[in-house]
DNA sequence: CGCCTGACTAGGGGATGCCATAGCCAGAGA
DNA sequence: TCTCTGGCTATGGCATCCCCTAGTCAGGCG
């Protein structure tokens, strides 16, 4: 152990305690820095979050350009977290809307997470702009480690180690 | 409404129904992502959980340049997720070492959602490369949305209303 | 006093992200 | 058939991110 004084940080056990023996590219906290690891990306699927759909809905809500845009949905749509579908209201012509799919959803999370986290810590004066409440008890919602248990887990009572591996 | 069909996202009240009235600039979720925005500033906090604290450890554990290093860390510190503090070894010289704040610990919900995420979809054929797991009950640890009350909330649960100002 | 090591800093260059402006194309309405 | 609009694509340019290869600086040790 390196650490000085007991700082409250996760415990590596097992081979992960050489630290450097251990590979970190295939930390799927990376992988997933490489699908959502920009900033309109992620603004993007909040927009999704909210029920953006249309292509210029997108770009003028996140604020960012629509060569921008269309890059990013074309990645977000590659990688699986929205697909695309054509729509079509009555006398209008036919449109292509983007959708989350479970994969997507799955991400509100950790979105909500860093919101959350800055909501705390980044906010102005006025405190956060929004808040998210659970609409059948309308208590405000906040993102928490728990265990299986449903403890609410403290970073220093985590414990890190190694998976097995699924194949051989 | 501009829904189709009735995905399961999040529900805008008030004022925001109206999207474009609204400005995300002051969005939570944008300003943490100026601070941990960039794929190196997220994973040298990961280090950080995992309990790093010096400089080339950081780097070479990252995987990224000295000098990437020493500016993302510089942010970092700036931003107030890390403190420099200088420590000594006996017989050694004196060093710096980047130990987290509160404000960086409460960043780890985030980082573990966006973890999960990637082990769930991204994950290679072998499977997760490491488990979190609650050091009291050695179960498997997760990250999730719930209301005060306790409940697991989905995100077609979720409502977002404009927040009550702190200042006038 | 001079070497060595840890902790950076400096410089040069490629890739990516973003912006702004402009253009293209399909289809509905006139 | 012509026009208009939504939904993109194209081009050019600046900034940021990242890499690689040095170089610097402080301090403990021989």
């Amino acid at each position: 152990m390196d650490q000085i004084d007991a700082e409250p940080v996760a415990t590596l056990v097992g081979p992960l305690a050489r630290r450097d023996d251990w590979a970190a590219d295939r930390c799927s906290l990376a992988k997933a820095l490489e699908v959502v690891g920009t900033r309109s990306a992620m603004l993007l699927m909040r927009e999704a979050f909210y029920g953006t759909r249309r292509f210029d809905d997108f770009a003028r809500r996140v604020g960012i350009t629509e060569a921008v845009a269309a890059t990013r949905l074309r990645g977000l749509v590659d990688a699986g977290l929205l697909t695309r579908r054509p729509y079509r209201e009555p006398g209008r012509r036919t449109r292509q809307e983007y959708v989350l799919t479970p994969m997507g959803r799955d991400l509100a999370p950790a979105a909500v997470a860093l919101m959350q986290w800055g909501d705390r810590y980044l906010a102005d004066a006025d405190g956060p702009p929004v808040v998210l409440a659970h609409a059948g008890c309308d208590e405000p919602v906040h993102v928490a480690v728990t265990c299986a248990a449903g403890h609410e887990v403290a970073l220093g009572d985590v414990t890190v180690s190694v998976a097995r591996r699924r194949t051989a």
